[in-house]
DNA sequence: TGCATTTGTTTAACATGATAAGTATTATAG
DNA sequence: CTATAATACTTATCATGTTAAACAAATGCA
């Protein structure tokens, strides 16, 4: 059999905690766990998100994300509001205290992500991007 | 600001998202979650470990590992044995019945892999393996 | 020897992961 | 129209992730 340690959901599960250990303590400094951060960001880069589109974009299951969003809005980082045509639809976006906040905590995740750039090198790091993206479509495409 | 989407996190989880969804439910067929076949797995690799050198291998943290060894002893799959020199160590072992279990279920999961390496090649698996080993000691370095 | 410190493991508390089931609302077949 | 199915989201339940703290046994050192 196969070396235990050549397991790639492994390795890849060791690489993310690697990056995710340089990122965390600034979350947690300000209160955020990491998949809370994930959210207020594709908040962000969407502007406002149904609660489906926003667990796609955050990579977060539906019952993750209505505990999160339960949290976040219990701290007024996001607020809701209703679809007029469709009442099961809720759609979620930022309140200005969670753009704020966004503000504060983006550009010091941007500055860590860049020592990561150079200590890793942007070749490598590109060719890693491709490489999980293109597997990550491979194993879709085969089901 | 980098695009949402190019977060290396996210890439990395996604990736492996992809892939457990593959190896997923035949484990939960036979009652086991990801985490407790990664123990039976290491404890299988190393033939008996502490606690503390099988959370290691297992890429689990210790709380974790303490609950989830609670499970597998509560279903008799693996046994404790006291460290005489040191009573603060204890020894994990599988059983003969997590031994059968594990012979029954490893060459499932080792074809399921071979569909992957079918479908994403050979040669970019392994520079995937490569590049993520890399980043993990790149990152492990500049601490 | 006596005791603070370190080490190995477990508990505790809160948040998320994963699956199934529930609820309300909208779409649709007949 | 109306019963039924599909959709969007939430709850429930159990397992794990994460951090801090507790705990007991072993170690270092005055």
């Amino acid at each position: 059999m196969r070396d235990f340690k050549h397991s790639l959901p492994m390795e890849l599960m060791r690489a993310r905690e690697a990056a995710m250990a340089r990122f965390r303590p600034m979350l947690r400094d300000h209160g955020l766990t990491e998949q809370q951060w994930r959210v207020i960001r594709a908040l962000v880069d969407a502007g406002g998100a149904e609660v489906g589109e926003l667990a796609r974009k955050s990579c977060l299951l539906a019952p993750s994300l209505t505990r999160i969003l339960q949290h976040l809005e219990a701290r007024s980082l996001i607020k809701r509001t209703q679809n007029s045509t469709d009442n099961r639809r809720v759609i979620i976006s930022l309140t200005a205290r969670g753009r704020r906040l966004f503000n504060k905590i983006g550009p010091r995740l941007e500055s860590l992500y860049r020592v990561i750039e150079d200590e890793f090198g942007m070749e490598r790091l590109e060719a890693l991007y491709t490489l999980l993206a293109e597997f990550y479509e491979t194993l879709k495409a085969g089901r």
